[in-house]
DNA sequence: CGTTTAATTGATCACTATCAACCGTCGTGG
DNA sequence: CCACGACGGTTGATAGTGATCAATTAAACG
């Protein structure tokens, strides 16, 4: 039950974030803050904000003005390319910022759209930016968020410039995977929050190949998979793909 | 003449960088300071620093302490991937910022190699960072740089996730003209700093497919190219073919 | 319960990688 | 200054991967 995120018994005031309560501020913003400095933060978050399923967040174009960390579900982000085809640029989940790429025009470049029912708390960026000044670790680990998020983008790059469609599902399984551990979730077995066509969108492939490389995953054994819940029961052979030029024998039939 | 740039008669101490007589300090990190303010960032700059051809400006791996400005001269940014292939992930002219990928784990993320004898001024990023409380201008637009870096690799993404590969070279002509034509050169003329091999590394193409599509743009009558050097000479027919989904007719010998 | 959307599977085709040969250019050293 | 070698670039022939088109099944949602 959703519902039970913010008891009702709560005020309007208890929907102001607390960074010090949120299970991710070992992962986000607030990131090695103490509890004072943590406390200045809070008071700069204007509000959380809850987004249905299917609901923007923001859309390209928009004037910016708040950036957003994810405190509960899923998100992507997309472009609309030249021939007015959706194209994801980014899944985020718990803990992650959004919004970093629209502080170089003022205007959001990509849309956000919830990929479940989620909350976020909104971070008001200039005011962010005046706390930088008289919080220098605050700063300093928002500058390593954003060079994080060059660095993913690099990958992205690397994985779509130079691998084959099965390892770049591989990949993406394992990425996946890495952070659900890292937020304390199974490494192992987890929910696609996103559908195939997404999937496939993200990585450069058709959502026919998307459900042809399940499968065969499946069939050697390498993933268990049943519509959205999905199992990596031999990870160590999906980063075996990723690796080797031509793993893909060990994959066949 | 390269040894031009920097004369004979002027002693050691010259060296040290001057953002206000640069030709790039309005595309570059002091982008809109006053005079005063721009003294202060020269004051932290180290030094110029001269890298010849094909020599690292750094290495992946390698402990990250400065930023580099690239004053003069042309840079690729390339990573190792796990086949060990080379895949460049950039290039990078006069008045752009290399490392900023390096920022999030303290370790240069990839390498960065000089396409041409080149120049560049070093910025230690931890001063840079104390200053950025001092001059709040100078710390936006450094956020609009690291924000920008963000959003032409996820250009880049769109390109490498549903280009075919003649749009890709295209829209890659056209972005290195677009950035010639900002800093006061020539949009339909200039040199190709890189080899058809960088391009196709880039492109996540292989070098034969980026030749032929060359002499085939040149067929069309799209460009002239010789060698390194290129003119666009229907820059509108190029952009045409990244528009639409099946321009390829227009191109046909 | 019925309609819409998501996913799977199959058959075929197109694009671009790959393999191979060749040419031109540049740089080096004899 | 020329010869050589290495590298970069071009062109051709072939093959493989994944897109596309098409049909069917399964799930989700009102």
């Amino acid at each position: 039950m959703s519902s039970q995120i913010i008891p009702t018994h709560l005020d309007l005031h208890a929907l102001r974030a607390k960074c010090s309560t949120c299970s991710m501020h070992e992962l986000c913003l607030p990131m090695g803050l103490g509890d004072d400095d943590m406390q200045r933060l809070d008071s700069i978050i204007s509000r959380r904000k809850r987004i249905h399923r299917g609901d923007h967040l923001y859309r390209m174009g928009e004037r910016f003005l708040n950036l957003y960390a994810v405190r509960v579900g899923h998100f992507k982000t997309s472009h609309i390319n030249t021939t007015g085809v959706e194209q994801v640029t980014g899944f985020h989940m718990a803990g992650e910022l959004l919004g970093l790429d629209a502080i170089s025009t003022d205007l959001h470049n990509c849309n956000a759209v919830a990929l479940e029912d989620s909350e976020v708390c909104e971070v008001p960026f200039n005011r962010l930016e005046e706390l930088f000044r008289e919080i220098p670790s605050l700063q300093r680990h928002f500058h390593r968020m954003m060079s994080q998020e060059i660095t993913r983008e690099q990958s992205l790059m690397l994985l779509l410039g130079n691998m084959k469609a099965e390892q770049r599902l591989a990949a993406f399984l394992l990425n996946l995977s890495g952070r659900y551990a890292r937020r304390g979730y199974s490494a192992k077995a987890f929910q696609l929050r996103m559908t195939r066509e997404e999937i496939g969108s993200y990585l450069g492939l058709t959502v026919e190949s998307v459900s042809r490389l399940l499968t065969r995953f499946k069939k050697s054994g390498l993933i268990a998979v049943d519509h959205k819940s999905i199992s990596l029961d031999d990870s160590e052979g999906l980063r075996a793909l990723i690796a080797t030029a031509d793993a893909a024998a060990t994959c066949e039939h």
